[in-house]
DNA sequence: GTTAGCACTCTCCGTCGATGAGTGCTAACA
DNA sequence: TGTTAGCACTCATCGACGGAGAGTGCTAAC
């Protein structure tokens, strides 16, 4: 059986009529709302088609069809009209980006907090992924008696900068002594790569300072060690999802949100397949506690590199084409934001 | 009428129980349960007092009674065996507060975390509220051409550092005097104390480093400024709240979300009335919200001077001995942690 | 003052039937 | 051959009904 122009236009209509009213839609229903010239029957007929093909079914016998996963698949792919973003939305997301944010976990907050609120979903942001980071220069600045600022560069430009506690006795040459071996050996490597070896020679050449060294290996060990941390994926509107008819079993709110709570699943969830748009459909989600969710993603980049990906959750019943609009034009955005600002 | 020895055992036994159970209890059922040497009938005419009182409700007609918030007050004020914490729940605290954690930011979220697992309940934890803070000392280092880390310590000791951009052709001695000139005019003012007066000395008395003052300035006045953002209060185990069976209404579940989303009410919420520990219950909650709620909050210190909050939210029905002992250990456990760490 | 007994009240829960939306099938029609 | 009207059938939803169970308040006896 093949799909024709007529099954397209009936498979069209019962998506978005399912998606804007959250309720399966009979053949009757189909042949009074929408205008195909057709009967009832007629549609009954295409439909039981449909079925077969895969891409409707029935909650139960004699109720209305909604489309299954391969029928947003295909909508999605052959009969979504693209969309452009509305004017009003474009011009939110414009004028909230010209707003001037320091950090880029604000900017991330932000641009989670606004597509949350533009999509009425849940919104998932991933921050740039770090990887382990190598030494790239130290500083030492006075503090307190006893107490020195050690700033820290790596050498992916990020700046660190810890208190660390010194013999009390030290002078400024010397710590500028100890933050020049350290430069000096150090560079470029990261702390697993720091051998045995390396740390001999820093110790012999610096054998007074063996309290200050120990603090600050202990606390580099720390800095490019576990930036795991750092990686943290950023959720907004995680309400909006109570709106949704078909989160209104309890039980399915709450493997929902205990999924929300354990980062690791959402990291792997919005980590992309490839640069640009992507969407998942249902059952299509490796997580099964998402077989009823859709995710709509995309990359964005900071000077034409690919750091990180924003999406939108929300049930497999949702206005794919207006979503899809507001991710893409949020990304573009959020790339152009960046690539201006960063450095 | 007055409360006497009786009412009161009968009173506790309603209270535990319900605690225990989320039904309401009838006067058949505390006779069989426990031992208290009377007949049922005995114990309906207390019951009846008991209501009269305004410590006990009924849902409806001939269903058993229920607490009300002034039984629990009761009960928490003059009935409740005060708990000493068990010893497995104890050591958990222990060792995990031996963690080495760098942060205060992360014993925040350990600590809040820590506290939801303990109690099965939603905790709050509020950190240090920092209050406007005044520059104390400014350094630069070299980073980039173009570019310097400025390292800025203000007076309760925070440092942070900040990338801002200098005309190419700076110095290090002339970014010396940049900083001499800083500190000498600045020290102890907040941002809205730096008068005009003072912003044209420095101008006068350094104006080839026009760009990087500017620049300096403007980072100084993010970073003095809106502080409020540090304030942040901590969530945890949001989730434990829909295994109350008070909320399987989603609606409620909804109304209950909403607050914990904006960070204002539950700030004022657990901003302590008085150091040590409060028990707040259901009514006399400001927040209509939480009307259904307690809060059980404990102040902690650092070195002898109170800083924060740390709180539990639950239903009325909740094990006050227990929650009460955990919350106590917490703060104490907390507040020597932090002591014996900070500087 | 305490207790046993009893009538009464109210929720909860399962059953039942009416309702209505929707289907599949068949036969007639163009 | 494709389309349509008609019809019997299915199934969820909803309100009504009634029995079961838990609990109460009151009265009278101890």
């Amino acid at each position: 059986m093949q799909m024709d122009e007529r099954k397209r236009k009936i498979l069209r209509a019962i998506v978005q009529d399912y998606i804007a009213t959250a309720e399966p839609i009979g053949s009757r229903t189909i042949a009074r709302k929408f205008d195909l010239g057709v009967s009832s029957a007629t549609i009954r007929n295409e439909m039981a088609d449909l079925e077969d093909l895969g891409f409707i079914e029935q909650p139960y016998t004699s109720a209305g069809r909604i489309p299954s996963d391969a029928g947003y698949r295909y909508f999605v792919d052959c009969l979504m009209d693209p969309q452009v973003l509305n004017p009003e939305d474009m011009e939110i997301i414009e004028r909230e980006s010209t707003k001037r944010i320091n950090e880029l976990q604000e900017v991330i907050a932000h641009t989670s907090k606004l597509l949350s609120e533009l999509t009425n979903l849940t919104s998932l942001v991933l921050g740039p992924h770090k990887g382990k980071s190598t030494f790239g220069k130290m500083h030492f600045l006075p503090y307190q008696p006893g107490q020195v600022i050690m700033v820290i560069v790596k050498e992916n430009g990020v700046v660190e900068n810890h208190i660390i506690d010194v013999g009390e006795n030290l002078t400024a040459e010397e710590l500028q002594q100890v933050a020049g071996v350290f430069n000096q050996k150090m560079r470029g490597y990261s702390i697993g790569q720091v051998k045995r070896s390396m740390l001999h020679e820093i110790y012999s050449e610096l054998s007074r300072q063996r309290l200050l060294i120990d603090n600050a290996l202990d606390m580099l060990r720390a800095i490019l060690d576990d930036n795991e941390e750092e990686e943290r994926i950023h959720l907004g509107g995680t309400l909006n999802m109570l709106n949704q008819p078909e989160f209104k079993d309890l039980s399915k709110v709450k493997t929902l949100f205990k999924v929300f709570e354990e980062n690791e699943s959402l990291k792997k969830v919005l980590t992309p397949r490839q640069e640009g748009l992507n969407v998942t459909i249902g059952g299509e989600n490796t997580l099964k506690e998402f077989r009823d969710c859709s995710i709509i993603s995309a990359t964005y980049k900071v000077n034409g590199l690919m750091i990180g990906a924003v999406g939108v959750l929300g049930p497999t019943r949702m206005d794919y084409a207006k979503v899809i609009a507001i991710v893409d034009f949020m990304t573009r955005s959020l790339t152009e934001v960046l690539t201006k600002r960063r450095r």
